[in-house]
RNA sequence: GGACGAUUAGCUCAGCGGUAGAGCGCUGCAUUCACAUUGCAGAUGUCGGGGGUUCAAAUCCCUCAUCGUCCACCA
């Protein structure tokens, strides 16, 4: 053995071996159809990196998942571990278009088509850096049904979701405001929002008699009514009366309604309603049957044709209008305001009112609800089967704390949003006839991903589909069975599915974990996964999130160039809490990398007594634990005895994914117990060539290594190789150490 | 306004009903021995405050405080 352990040569060298071999592949027995007698199914879908992106230290965590999976195929399971890449529709795209606009284009420059070709080979060209990471992490993924979000078996799966939703009824089309990004060019569902607090003067105008509260005058053209609290006695001899509102563009007259859910408190207890740009307006309009009419459009910008198109109105109204159209909001307010006090409307403006703002996740843009007719999913029928299921006890939760924040997810789910304005994604299979179909008209042809011939009405050929794509989470949600059921081996779906854990950041529990119920649940009637697994965000030595801009970043692929991959994963096992965000310093590393010393030496020093031993004529025999133990000291039986207790608690917080306490019981044991205490007593016995000393050692260290290689999986199948006494089949499938 | 989490050795964190733990750091000593990416010895804690349950509480319950995260349409 090398005087020093020579990491990248080693890993490379195994996981080449690894591979070719297929070890990563299940066992599987292709003649009966069925898994191999006395096997058990585990399986686990790699929650899909990005395409695109390079892997971060948050990706590393998925050697939790690779922990399982080697501890299950050594334990003889059919083990699946099943690989994939997201095309992360609306991420990739947004990158994309920074990409377009260093070389000063835009992706309005570009056909659909076009556009998607150019970032299908942008994406093409990157992919092979997350794998080739994954590999470099040392993730035992079974390559062979390596698969991509867009491939067309996965797309075929997701449009026979979306029609059998259609056809259920359970997906429809509905006008609503949509959280709207005019930068981005897309809107949301309600879980992208990312609500910030910011100041805003709150404006009080004059409105007819009243007095009016508003941070948003520029939207009051378009108010449709007023509305009070029922109970509020300042206005109760309005009520239902119709009042001429003096404006910046003239004289309207407007209706005084009341609604319980206006806060008498609040400004001056009246509220105009604005249907088209409030969400809470929306509703009550829909409750009043009060018109939706926008006067901002999806650039961001003020629209005032509606107005511009009136005949006989007077000329400084219409110049108003003029020099407002075409204006952003915030231009357009400002404007505003100062003809609001030329005309004596402004009556006061609070400057420290204080509210929540809806702005865009990406690119902080503020949004706008805007009216539009999009595809939702009706939450309600889905949820309350997941809800079920995890009351059941068909999926739990680790730790047990998430079970009750999943299940107040699922309630308070609205329906979801999954029309998204962009081309990188898998398109919306619905078409509008344009032969029959007036103008407005929401009546589409939804197909499982065919074009439709003709429309059934009118038999015309003039079809038009629709220009959105999926959310992509609408498409991740069927992960879990879109991945088995497009496997080439086909039987795949019948054998690992349910899957057994599905392991990820709690972070994404409401977009991606509760979907995956849902959708997994109504497609295939059974859960997609038996247990959940969340782990926590990795964070930097001071417990501060890890950032490009505050410069803290810890590189996962460097370390593993410097310290080895198995010294990283070490230190993201050890000490760590599932569910709980962890610290991780370049220290810790480091000092799993002096545990990899620690084991080297360990082997290097059983090694150079088994090779003396062998030049002076005798070879150590495999020790046998079940044989006769007369001969044996104290100290061995102890050692023994404890080794034991190691084998059955290892054991042990394997099935209960406590692979912290798995990681620091070997730990203690290989380097306290083990190295510091029983080779040293017994180095003077080896001199005198005790061979039952050695062959116990070397017992000894052949489980340990077996017990740890779940974690570090290179180290320990390199050593064990280099100590076989008789030829050793890789460590990798071996079998799992029984008391 | 809700929900969840955290508060344990100098730092980062495990432990979650039976005499306070780990890693890193710190202090002494040792050393051509498999390993200085080492060994041995050691110091350091009213386990956030207060109350309760219990033979026994860092661990269960109540309460307060501070920090953090997430959620919520108040114009």
């Amino acid at each position: 053995m090398d005087k020093v352990y020579k990491h990248q040569d080693i890993e490379k060298k195994w996981y080449a071996l690894w591979e070719k071999e297929g070890y990563f592949a299940p066992k599987v027995d292709p003649n009966k159809k069925t898994l191999p007698a006395g096997r058990q199914a585990f399986t686990v879908i790699l929650p899909p990196p990005n395409a695109n992106a390079d892997l971060h230290m948050g990706h590393a965590m998925y050697v939790i998942e690779d922990v399982m999976i080697r501890y299950h195929r050594m334990k003889g399971d059919s083990t699946l571990w099943l690989p994939g890449a997201d095309h992360a529709g609306f991420e990739t795209q947004y990158v994309f278009e920074k990409h377009l606009l260093k070389e000063g284009k835009s992706r309005f420059d570009y056909p659909r088509d076009t556009l998607y070709q150019m970032i299908w080979d942008f994406v093409q060209k990157n992919r092979g850096n997350m794998e080739h990471q994954l590999r470099a992490l040392g993730f035992s993924l079974d390559w062979s049904r390596n698969i991509f979000t867009l491939d067309p078996k996965i797309v075929s799966t997701v449009y026979q979701t979306f029609k059998k939703l259609y056809d259920d009824g359970l997906v429809y089309r509905g006008l609503r405001l949509v959280n709207y990004c005019t930068k981005c060019g897309t809107g949301f569902s309600d879980l992208e929002v990312n609500y910030i607090e910011r100041k805003d003067p709150l404006y009080f105008m004059k409105y007819g008699p009243f007095t009016i509260a508003t941070v948003r005058p520029e939207t009051k053209f378009r108010d449709t009514a007023l509305a009070v609290n029922p109970k509020d006695k300042r206005y109760k001899d309005y009520l239902g009366k119709t009042f001429d509102i003096q404006g910046l563009l003239g004289t309207v007259k407007m209706a005084i309604i009341a609604d319980e859910e206006v806060d008498p408190k609040f400004g001056t207890g009246i509220m105009k309603v604005t249907p088209a740009h409030d969400p809470h307006d929306f509703e009550l309009g829909k409750k009043y049957n009060l018109p939706v009419t926008p006067i901002i459009d999806f650039k961001g910008r003020m629209d005032f044709s509606w107005f511009m198109k009136k005949k006989n109105v007077e000329q400084k109204y219409m110049d108003r209008a003029i020099k407002y159209h075409g204006k952003k909001v915030i231009e357009a307010r400002t404007l505003m305001v100062e003809d609001l006090k030329a005309d004596g409307l402004l009556v006061k403006v609070d400057e420290n009112y204080t509210h929540r703002i809806a702005t865009c996740y990406k690119s902080s843009t503020v949004l706008e609800p805007l009216p539009m007719s999009q595809w939702y999913i009706k939450i309600k029928p889905l949820s309350q089967k997941a809800i079920l299921a995890i009351k059941k006890k068909r999926i739990t939760f680790v730790p047990k704390r998430f079970e009750k924040i999943a299940i107040q997810w699922l309630t308070n789910f609205h329906d979801w949003n999954i029309s998204r304005q962009i081309v990188w994604g898998i398109r919306i299979p619905a078409w509008k006839c344009l032969g029959c179909s007036k103008e407005n008209s929401e009546e589409w042809i939804v197909t499982k991903g065919e074009s439709p011939q003709e429309c059934p009405k009118c038999h015309g050929s003039d079809l038009l589909q629709d220009t959105d794509t999926f959310d992509t989470w609408f498409s991740s949600g069927q992960w879990p069975f879109a991945t088995l059921k497009a496997s080439h081996f086909k039987d795949d779906f019948k054998y690992f599915y349910p899957t057994s854990v599905m392991e990820t950041g709690y972070d994404i529990l409401p977009w991606w974990v509760c979907r995956m119920v849902m959708l997994g649940i109504y497609t295939t009637g059974d859960v997609p996964f038996k247990t959940v697994y969340l782990h926590g965000l990795v964070r930097d030595a001071k417990g501060v999130k890890m950032s490009k801009s505050k410069g803290n970043v810890v590189n996962p692929l460097k370390m593993v160039d410097l310290y080895s991959v198995d010294a990283l994963r070490m230190a993201l096992i050890f000490g760590t809490a599932p569910g709980n965000d962890l610290s991780l310093s370049e220290d810790k590393i480091r000092g799993m990398r002096n545990f990899t010393n620690k084991l080297w030496n360990i082997g290097r020093f059983i090694k150079l007594n088994m090779e003396v031993f062998a030049q002076k004529g005798f070879q150590i025999a495999e020790f046998s634990p079940t044989g006769d133990r007369k001969n044996l000291s104290l100290k061995d039986k102890r050692i023994l005895t404890q080794l034991g207790m190691l084998t059955r608690s290892v054991t042990k917080n394997m099935e209960e994914y406590q692979f912290a306490k798995a990681s620091e019981r070997l730990y203690e044991y290989i380097w306290h117990q083990f190295a510091d205490k029983y080779i040293e007593v017994s180095k003077e016995k080896i001199q005198k060539d005790d061979k039952t000393v050695l062959s116990i050692m070397h017992y000894i260290y052949v489980t340990c290594l077996k017990l740890l290689h779940p974690i570090m999986p290179f180290i320990t199948e390199e050593i064990v190789q280099q100590l076989a006494i008789n030829k050793a089949g890789p460590l990798i499938h071996s079998s799992w150490p029984v008391l």
